[in-house]
DNA sequence: GTCTATATGGGGATAGAC
DNA sequence: GTCTATCCCCATATAGAC
């Protein structure tokens, strides 16, 4: 019982969702400048015309993929917190869930971090909050580690940048030959953070 | 006693050094692939076409740019571990040189990292020598410690490249309205990888 | 929603005079 | 070594038919 509107619009969601994929592939191989709207139309299978039907423009198409990066991003790392009990569990799944979810999206993630400066200023602002609150979410729980000894925190701001900048710097080389497995990395990262918390 | 050849060959020097400072605002700022031949030029002072006389193309600009900021941020870090004695010595010089060297030179590093593949396969396999030697400079000093019993290093080779990490993407994010030192962020970074090698 | 055709502007690199 | 002028190709985005 498919109805003439429907077939219409599953079929216009799937065009946007082939866009969203081809224009990753290209942006994470070729940059956002160098990538022309037709190598992504032709990637996924519409003529360079059929991209505006979907998105405003090509900066349109690029912050709906960092957008989507950075929440999703946020949510792995805030389930991650709240599922876990105490400052030292929460750092090592924090961690955990973050280093994991960047290494699995290498790609999506490597967009949102390295092409994040090409998003007109508008469109920057538009994320500012989601980046604030992972920053704040690491900082609270180091905050709190600190108060109550769980965690040795000389320098609370610090090392919960070095700790976010660790994970972050993941989407510039992985995989790489000795590392691709998100698994292994998250763990081992999560390791790494403990001893930067002084556990 | 300045001859005609020697006016010419400084005026020269002049115009080419002039241009790889105005490519490494423009390349900086804009991206390689978005900043245009004509922008530089004119930052440089220079018609559009000067350019051609001292580069061959804005490839081999970025190749010369790239090739300097590897070279420099290796030797930063040589020197430091040259002159330090002991594994655990080694490594805070060496994490403050590389670090205060990233933070110094925050440009002219985020574009040896960001614009790096951008570089002709070409190109890039003439910078790779310079980068295993980073890489196998903090191993040795990591395989050192460790053998001497002077640091715990569980993992040598993930622990070199997460402290290499932590260094490097300081380009992504120096200077923040809290950090805009490169000695205190130095001496921060080699306190926080000390922490990683269990010191 | 998708197509073909195209408006409109720009960009790397070169020619040739000085 | 530097300039002006220009070749030649390409990119984003729109117009209008289906």
């Amino acid at each position: 019982m498919t109805t003439p509107a429907k077939s219409l619009s599953r079929r216009s969601a799937n065009s946007r969702q082939q866009l969203l994929k081809a224009s990753i592939e290209s942006f994470v191989t070729t940059g956002y400048h160098a990538t022309t709207t037709r190598e992504i139309a032709q990637k996924a299978g519409l003529s360079p015309a059929a991209m505006y039907v979907h998105f405003s423009s090509k900066q349109d198409l690029l912050f709906e993929l960092i957008e989507h990066g950075h929440h999703e991003a946020y949510r792995a790392l805030a389930d991650a917190i709240q599922q876990a009990d105490g400052p030292r569990e929460a750092l090592r799944a924090a961690v955990y869930a973050f280093t994991e979810w960047h290494a699995t999206n290498h790609r999506l993630g490597r967009i949102a971090q390295y092409e994040f400066q090409y998003l007109t200023p508008e469109n920057r602002a538009r994320i500012a909050h989601i980046r604030k609150a992972i920053d704040a979410s690491l900082r609270t729980i180091l905050q709190d580690g600190a108060r109550t000894g769980a965690l040795s925190v000389p320098n609370v701001r610090l090392t919960a940048l070095a700790i976010l900048s660790l994970c972050i710097d993941l989407v510039r080389w992985f995989p790489s030959r000795m590392h691709s497995d998100p698994q292994e990395i998250a763990s081992n990262y999560a390791d790494i953070a403990s001893r930067m918390a002084g556990i």
